[in-house]
DNA sequence: TCTGGGGTCCTAGGACCC
DNA sequence: TCTGGGGTCCTAGGACCC
């Protein structure tokens, strides 16, 4: 059987979005046509471009810039706050207009998929005619755009998907490689970053077609274990599988960056047991425990660093998960001033087989977890902000 | 002027075991 | 007296993706 992979992308999806939501709200101008971006708060300007609009692109606003600088880019930009909650419910409706033709799709992001079609060209017939149909379908049912890209495997669907935006379907099959891909600056191939490409650079290695004829002795002192894959990638070789399967998380995570130096011990645990908190709950909600568990921290020059500590037994417990939580953040922190508290999970089990250890009561084990479990039901019957843990009572820092 | 948030994977170095 | 070698596990940090 034939390898055919579409790569499916949703044109600035959180401005397309957002857009799409306030016309359905009687919003009269469709904010993909004006210079808007999504991002921050247009009053503080704080933040960052998380989105912007072709018209906000061509003044030269890219993604991941702070508000302030595209706004004196442009003077004029309109800028809307993100909602993740009507984005959730785009993505879940994308995803399930494509399940209704096979149920081959690999979710790869909350606005992008993979779609095996080899397995269902007999049934729809050919690629080409099948993705313009589905590209239609997608406008005229949910009301945005989306790229495709269609390709032997997945690494060239997807190089295909970004040739040229919006709405554009375009394909990169393997006797197109060298025509299409290798001209390509270095930096556009995936997986390679801005250290790999300045690294690459170096090395005289500017397209994508250099680093496919590069001699991979001369780069493995630079790039390890990594050389043989990025020159197969150069060279359009891919050999993963789209797995359909929602693949098991690895791990679970939460961050906030305070738009103010944190100096004081209390605020920074206030917000830790806010974000401890948050990810517990997400863990129980897909019935796991964790093994690891580990607090980052940005000072205040944004330089990061963690600690993590590994537990005997993997836990979901919200009050245990803190005390550790606190415990490392207590041995690492220095007390310079921090902007960026985070926690993470990982190492991440679906059972737990529990070691008692001498000092710890069952019983009171099994207090907490009937305790968790009460407060899991109310927030979601009720919203996150119906129980608070006694020490949040009173701030706003709750971030959910 | 003031910097997002959620992920995955890899590497280096240290501790420890046989 | 003089310093192995292999393996595993853990921690910290970094690169990359969206």
């Amino acid at each position: 059987m034939e390898r055919i992979i579409f790569h499916i992308d949703v044109n600035n999806a959180f401005l397309s979005w957002t857009a799409v939501e306030m016309m359905k709200h009687g919003h009269k101008e469709d904010i993909r046509l004006t210079d808007a971006v999504i991002g921050g708060e247009a009053k503080t300007r704080q933040g960052i471009v998380l989105a912007k609009s072709i018209s906000a692109k061509s003044k030269g606003i890219v993604t991941g810039e702070r508000l302030y600088e595209a706004l004196k880019k442009c003077p004029n930009l309109k800028t809307y706050p993100p909602n993740f909650h009507i984005y959730n419910q785009m993505s879940k409706a994308l995803f399930n207009l494509l399940y209704q033709y096979t149920p081959d799709l690999e979710i790869f992001s909350i606005d992008e998929c993979y779609l095996d079609y080899g397995k269902v060209k007999k049934m729809y017939g050919d690629e080409l005619v099948f993705a313009h149909k589905i590209s239609q379908e997608i406008k005229d049912t949910l009301g945005f755009s989306v790229n495709i890209g269609i390709g032997n495997n997945k690494l060239c669907a997807k190089m295909a998907s970004d040739f040229s935006k919006p709405d554009k379907i375009h394909t990169l099959y393997d006797h197109q490689i060298e025509e299409k891909l290798w001209p390509l600056p270095i930096s556009e191939l995936l997986w390679i970053g801005k250290k790999s490409s300045a690294k690459l650079l170096s090395l005289n290695i500017k397209t994508i077609g250099d680093l496919a004829k590069a001699d991979s002795h001369l780069l493995y002192p630079y790039f390890k274990n990594q050389t043989l894959k990025m020159i197969e990638n150069a060279k359009g070789i891919d050999r993963s599988l789209v797995v359909s399967e929602g693949s098991e998380q690895k791990g679970i995570s939460n961050s906030t960056t305070s738009d103010r130096d944190l100096a004081n011990p209390k605020d920074i645990c206030q917000v830790l047991r806010c974000l401890c908190d948050n990810v517990a709950i997400s863990l129980r909600s897909q019935n796991k425990y964790a093994h690891v568990i580990s607090v980052t921290l940005k000072d205040q020059f944004f330089h990061s660093y963690s600690h993590q500590r590994r537990i005997v037994n993997a836990t979901n417990s919200t009050l245990e998960i803190t005390k550790i939580a606190s415990q490392l953040f207590a041995e690492m922190w220095n007390e310079e001033p921090i902007r960026l508290v985070g926690i993470s999970l990982n190492s991440l089990c679906s059972t737990v087989n529990h070691q008692v250890s001498l000092f710890e009561s069952m019983e009171s084990k099994d207090q907490n977890s009937a305790l968790d479990k009460t407060v899991d039901h109310l927030k979601d019957k009720y919203g996150s902000k119906v129980i608070k843990n006694a020490i949040l009572y009173g701030s706003n820092i709750s971030k959910k």
